[in-house]
RNA sequence: GGCCGCUUAGCUCAGUGGCUAGAGCGUCUGAUUUACAUUCAGUAGGUCGGGGGUUCAAAUCCCUCAGCGGCCACCA
């Protein structure tokens, strides 16, 4: 043995015998199950990813105390994230999703994602995980694809399933709507309007969408306007006169213009939620060309810029216009591509009735089927639970699993269709219209996307119900998928044996998106909990506990970390100290703490492996016996006590403190005390020390391998043999 | 604005009503031809954020004040 664990050169060769001697056959025993949180499909290893050490350290304590442990890994498409990351990479090329017709795009995107997909299940490899990686699940292999239109086409004939209205910014140039990534915010300054509204004067920046007022607001509290509230006043218009309600909402600030808001809840983001909050008629004036339609009655086929000037002339000439503000500064939001101003619009959605779905949730919660650690998230997964509303499932992304519905194009001609012609052309408008100029299998080619009206007839079916039919192009929303993961991960007879799953290890951010989704599919489809104790990870911070993120710069790479300390010395770092759902500060000093102590690990190892080497000279042996054997029972009294309070810890998932336990007793009791105690006993051969010594050595092994694998494999190896693996010992 | 946390040694943090409140890193003093300098023995450093309460007993439970952070705000 070196005087020093150097990591680089056992790392590999371990590793590569554990897949042949653990994960290629079969553990009997009684079975122990986590499914990995699936990793986005592209994505290369970041520190908080080695929180999965959480999941492989209970694999392998598993494994050895006679657990059928099995830990299934798999990976995510991660709709939006990734088509916005290959969209950035077009944009290096100069182009964008909008040159492409779907079909096209989808499968550029998914070579994209093949290719860049292999790397890091290397990388947790290199971690040490032990994960069944010949069993990955892809959540578009079609396995899950078939479970996934399963489960919509069950919810659709259930009932639970429909389309509403939902506001998304929408490019009315790039006929696309797009996510809060993909847009940008500017500082702008424009003229803000002060318009007369029968008794009030209120400001606005947009005087043109007024003909989708449906209510004026004002502030609870403000006492100016109290006597409106809740009643209709009768005001003066362009379009003449007409009555509107007036009502009370705290989104309105008092302080800004004259307290008063006309609401357009198809045109902007608040109002529409203020309409949601008080059941306001949603008014569309704009169209998806991005000009006003018949609502505006003149001003109808005017682009929106045009018709704000136009509107504004007339409302001075009528004098309903009191004054103009030109230096108002506000911020706007601008498509990231072409910089025009976006639109909010109301476009319809499929939504997920969730009401009846989360009463088992609750209820699974409440009678504890699902535990969760640290406890104080039970708190947490009701609040979100209770206050879950409708759940929006559609994205207008192409990177995704499309929802199988189908229009009827005779049956539906308003639909609102947006494709590529024969010349590469974007055309774009109802489909009886541009059924006139083209043909439909020439619309189905170069489709990209279209919008069905909310009371659009549809038809739910796997493949498509006949020739004059176009399928949905809106995608489900990714948690949509992944809230089915305990479901597509499993062989079918596994579900009879290992389900529920023991425990599933996530960040807490993403509780009422996905562990929430996953109780809820799983109740509904097999009326079973997905997992029985739910782990919230700590967010890996840097050293001064600041959240990771490229624009601060402080990004630690864990492959560097782990080229440089060792995989043991990384994973023990996350785990010290550190409590359940808060935070770990990776500190290069922590790391290189842990680092300290695997050497003192290996160290330990090669004293007592020199010793046992030699034999008894009997004289020293009986002369050291009595002192000897006197602290040879505080040791073995104490090593009991260790070997408890670690197996109380591991238990109850105290992570850290079964770590501190095994730490503090390998260096502080048995190295720096009792070999130091018996060393000289040790060294002239006494056989009854050197057995003791080296049985608490190696059961400290046992104890310490789930969380430093490698040097205890490492020397593990040197005391039973080349083909010995301390992962088939048991404890 | 809503929700959830945090405040304990110089720094980063454990601490689940009950021994003299702990760890890692750092400080200072000393050891050494060593299993390991990635070492060992020792040392200093705390009104447990402030105030009040419950209790035989509070860092821990309750109230309150102050400061800090996270998540969400188009599903809360």
């Amino acid at each position: 043995m070196d005087s020093k664990f150097q990591p680089s050169l056992f790392e590999k060769p371990l590793y590569d015998g554990w897949e042949k001697t653990i994960l290629a056959h079969e553990r009997r025993g009684r079975p122990y199950t986590i499914l990995m949180p699936p990793p986005n499909a592209n994505a290369s290893l970041h520190a908080g990813h080695g929180m999965y050490v959480i999941d492989d350290l209970m694999i392998r304590y598993k494994l050895m105390t006679g657990w059928a442990a099995l830990w299934v890994p798999g990976m995510d498409h991660a709709g939006f994230e990734t088509q916005y990351v290959y969209e950035k990479n077009l944009a290096k090329q100069g182009k964008s999703r909008l040159d492409f017709d779907r079909q096209t795009l989808f499968a550029n995107i998914y070579q994209f994602v093949k290719d860049n997909s292999g790397l890091i299940y290397q990388q947790f490899k290199r971690l040490g995980f032990l994960a069944q990686w010949s069993r990955s699940v892809f959540t578009l292999d079609q396995p899950v694809l078939d479970a996934v239109f399963a489960t919509f086409v069950k919810m659709e004939q259930e009932k639970y399933v429909y389309r509403s209205d939902y506001i998304v910014n929408y490019c009315t140039h790039c006929g696309t709507s797009l996510s809060e990534l993909e847009v940008d915010h500017v500082e702008r300054t424009d003229p803000l309007y002060y318009i007369k509204y029968g008794p009030f004067v209120l400001a606005t920046v947009r005087p043109e969408t007024k003909f989708g007022d449906t209510a004026l607001a004002v502030h609870p509290r403000d006492k100016r306007y109290q006597k409106w509230v809740g009643k209709e006043i009768e005001a003066a218009g362009l379009l003449g006169k007409f009555r509107i309600k007036v009502i009370a909402d705290t989104y309105v600030d008092p302080e800004f213009g004259t307290g008063v808001v006309k609401i357009t809840p198809a045109h902007d983001h608040n109002d529409f939620a203020v309409g949601q909050r008080h059941h306001l008629e949603i008014k569309s004036v704009i169209d998806f060309s991005g000009r006003l339609n018949h609502r505006a009655g003149p001003y109808a086929g005017l682009k929106v810029k045009q018709a704000r000037g136009r509107v504004a002339d007339d409302l001075k000439r009528a004098g309903l216009l009191e004054k103009v503000d030109e230096h108002y500064q506000h911020s706007v939001t601008v498509c990231y591509k072409c910089r025009r101003d976006l639109e909010p619009m109301v476009v319809p959605n499929w939504f997920i009735k969730v009401d009846k779905l989360k009463q088992p949730v609750l209820a699974a919660v409440k009678a504890k089927a699902v535990e969760f650690h640290p406890r104080r998230y039970v708190k947490q997964m009701n609040q979100w639970l209770k206050t879950m509303h409708d759940w929006p499932i559609s994205r207008q992304i192409v990177w995704g699993i499309r929802i199988p519905a189908w229009y009827n194009v005779d049956q539906n001609p308003d639909l609102y269709v947006v494709f590529l012609d024969r010349e590469k052309k974007q055309q774009q408008g109802t489909i009886k219209r541009l059924l006139q100029q083209h043909d439909l299998a020439e619309i189905k080619a170069g489709l990209q996307k279209l919008m069905a009206d909310k009371a659009a007839r549809y038809v739910v079916n796997v493949s498509c119900p006949g020739e004059r039919f176009l399928q949905e192009t809106d995608t489900f929303d990714t948690w949509f998928s992944s809230g089915q993961w305990p479901l597509v991960t499993l062989k079918k007879t596994e579900y009879q044996t290992r389900y529920p799953t023991d425990m599933l290890g996530t960040l807490s951010d993403i509780l009422p998106f996905w562990v929430s989704r996953m109780m809820m599919f799983s109740l509904y489809l097999r009326h079973q909990v997905p997992f029985k104790h739910v782990y919230l990870w700590s967010m890996v911070a840097d050293a001064q506990g600041q959240k990771m993120s490229k624009s601060k710069g402080n990004v630690i790479n864990p492959i560097t970390l782990v080229d440089r300390y060792g995989a043991d010395a990384f994973r023990a770092a996350l785990i010290f100290g550190t409590s359940a759902g808060s935070k770990v500060n990776l500190a290069e000093d922590r790391v290189r703490g842990m680092r300290n102590f695997a050497n003192k690990v290996w160290n330990i190892g090669r004293f007592l492996n020199l010793n046992t080497q030699r034999t008894a000279a009997d004289d020293q042996s009986k002369a050291t016996g009595a002192a000897s054997t006197k602290i040879m029972k505080k040791l073995e009294r104490e090593f009991n006590e260790e070997k408890q309070k670690y197996g109380r810890a591991m238990d109850s998932y105290q992570f850290a403190r079964a770590l501190g336990q095994v730490y503090q007793f390998i260096w502080h009791r048995l190295a720096d005390y009792y070999v130091e105690q018996l060393k000289a006993a040790l060294q002239h051969g006494n056989i009854e020390v050197q057995e003791k010594l080296t049985a608490v050595y190696l059961a400290n092994l046992q104890m310490l391998h789930p969380f430093m694998p490698f040097v205890t494999e490492a020397v593990w190896q040197v005391f039973k043999g080349k083909h010995a693996s301390i992962l088939n010992s048991q404890f």
